[in-house]
DNA sequence: GTATTATTGCAACGTAGTCGCAATTATTTA
DNA sequence: TAAATAATTGCGACTACGTTGCAATAATAC
């Protein structure tokens, strides 16, 4: 399965590189300047996810936010760090520092999903 | 508005206090021994939250999960601490263990919902 | 250019969670 | 104990998110 470059997918991609925030669906529909529907939107988003690209975050409103990868390399496609969403603008970022995490014997965890909310700096 | 003793109510208060994990709706319903319609669930579990007797977790799933307070005060609820989501038995369980968490200038957190995913003891 | 096959749009679907409204039922008051 | 009150419930409908099957389209390989 080789992946083709479309149309639609550049324009994501440009739109995710483009933000230093994460975006959920309806913020990414937004900004495109054309019209693509709503399951190539996710299809894309997601084949960028299989492919290591792009960060999966569910915020505490239920939705899939999604970050293109900025240090990431295939083999080290660690995000173990918080994302902040404001509660008033909407925005979802990335908190820099790494978290670590201790867990009791036994347990082994895949993803780290860690999301606060509240008011950002614009916001408070 | 005072609050009312019912059956539904004190019945899902018991499958709460009675369970050392978090539950999303579909667990509450089934651990319930009579039928409660899905809409008077969440009434049930929102005004819970609403009175700081239970926490509410947004598992990576995107689904509500609801866990009663132990050891939270009506002055003191936080609940700044991971839950661990196991992929292969679905159980949502607190870690214990509290997190401090750093944040930027200006930005001012009110929730905190953190969630690894991965294998439990029992799972492992 | 033609053949191959990944990608798209559309429509439909499943599920989660919420809401308005009329009926019910727990509590208050007499 | 019975009537008045107000909180709670069930029902149905609704919105939104995300996914999927399928036929049509378009990017790549030859």
């Amino acid at each position: 399965m080789k992946r083709r470059s479309t149309h639609s997918k550049l324009e994501i991609e440009a739109v995710l590189k483009n933000s230093n925030a994460a975006m959920n669906h309806e913020m990414i529909k937004d900004a495109i300047t054309f019209d693509i529907n709503r399951a190539t939107i996710y299809r894309i988003l997601n084949r960028f996810c299989e492919d290591g690209k792009v960060h999966k975050i569910i915020a505490d409103d239920g939705k899939q936010y999604f970050a293109w990868c900025r240090s990431c390399t295939i083999e080290d496609h660690k995000h173990d760090h918080f994302h902040f969403r404001c509660l008033s603008c909407g925005t979802v970022e990335c908190l820099k520092n790494e978290v670590k995490v201790e867990l009791p014997k036994g347990y082994v965890f895949t993803h780290f999903n860690g999301v606060l909310t509240g008011n950002c700096e614009k916001c408070t």
